[in-house]
DNA sequence: GTCTGTAATTGGAATAATTCTTGATATTGG
DNA sequence: CCAATATCAAGAATTATTCCAATTACAGAC
């Protein structure tokens, strides 16, 4: 008798990449892309709270996997820190703001390769690879 | 009355960057040095025990987390996997086999600039970085 | 709409890597 | 040799993450 709920974020596709975007997807997606601050799994869970009161540590895990196996959103480590998650699919790497903590996502130029700047062995085929910096920016403080 | 049994190590000098090179610290070193596998802190505790079967493993991290400090040795992440280590000093990045799972050091092209490949902000001071490659190398099967 | 199989969610327990704590040992400088 | 300091050992504690079993929700068939 009780008429479903309104979607809560009718602009995320019910399907994504042949991912079935439940409710609790959608919040952390939604979360994911609203602010570009990179959280741990820990963070999105508080904030996915705020909507969904009963979802679990667990189900946050779950869906960070799968949105990260669909390529939807990214997994992000840096040393022996929590993953983060970015939702930004764009080639780029992360810079880690030593001062603030911040992480800003830094873009390749144009026509990058990295076998400019390595000395890749013969036959190595490079099928992911993942940089992190670390440092600080002047105008951050 | 026992005479002090002789420095299993005598290769390694007793201080390294002011780092007093005890015997489990030399032991440790000594297996880093020996193979190029980047064995995790376990692996290299299986090994110290052959020849100091009293080492623990809490001495195994507090020798490696000595030596990281005083940039003896350098401490490599792989995603969430255990922290490996690796006494090659030089600039270099890591290139993980998917197949064989095997690591191997990649060194830069001689006049490799970070910011001929990134598009780094204006202002953004690289104190450190790190690269990790993953793929594969048709000749090792 | 109801049924039914499958997928997703929950909550808590379990795991793995690492760190911490405390007391014992060893080493160095005086 | 003694005191001060550094290191080590053993096990407990912590943290992030994964696993598991029991619901719950959903999609398609009827």
């Amino acid at each position: 008798m009780v008429s479903k709920e309104p979607d809560p974020h009718p602009e995320i596709p019910d399907v994504i990449d042949g991912l079935r975007m439940t409710k609790q997807r959608k919040e952390i997606y939604h979360i994911l892309t609203g602010e570009r601050t990179h959280p741990t799994a820990n963070e999105v869970f508080m904030k996915a709270k705020e909507h969904l009161p009963n979802i679990s540590l667990a189900t946050v895990y779950n869906c960070l996997e799968a949105l990260v196996e669909h390529k939807v959103i990214r997994q992000v480590n840096f040393e022996r820190e929590s993953s983060r998650y970015c939702p930004n699919l764009r080639d780029h790497v992360h810079f880690h703001d030593n001062e603030t903590g911040t992480i800003h996502d830094v873009n390749f130029k144009a026509d990058y390769k990295l076998s400019d700047l390595l000395d890749l062995p013969e036959g190595m085929e490079i099928e992911d690879f993942e940089i992190t910096l670390r440092g600080k920016m002047p105008q951050s403080s």
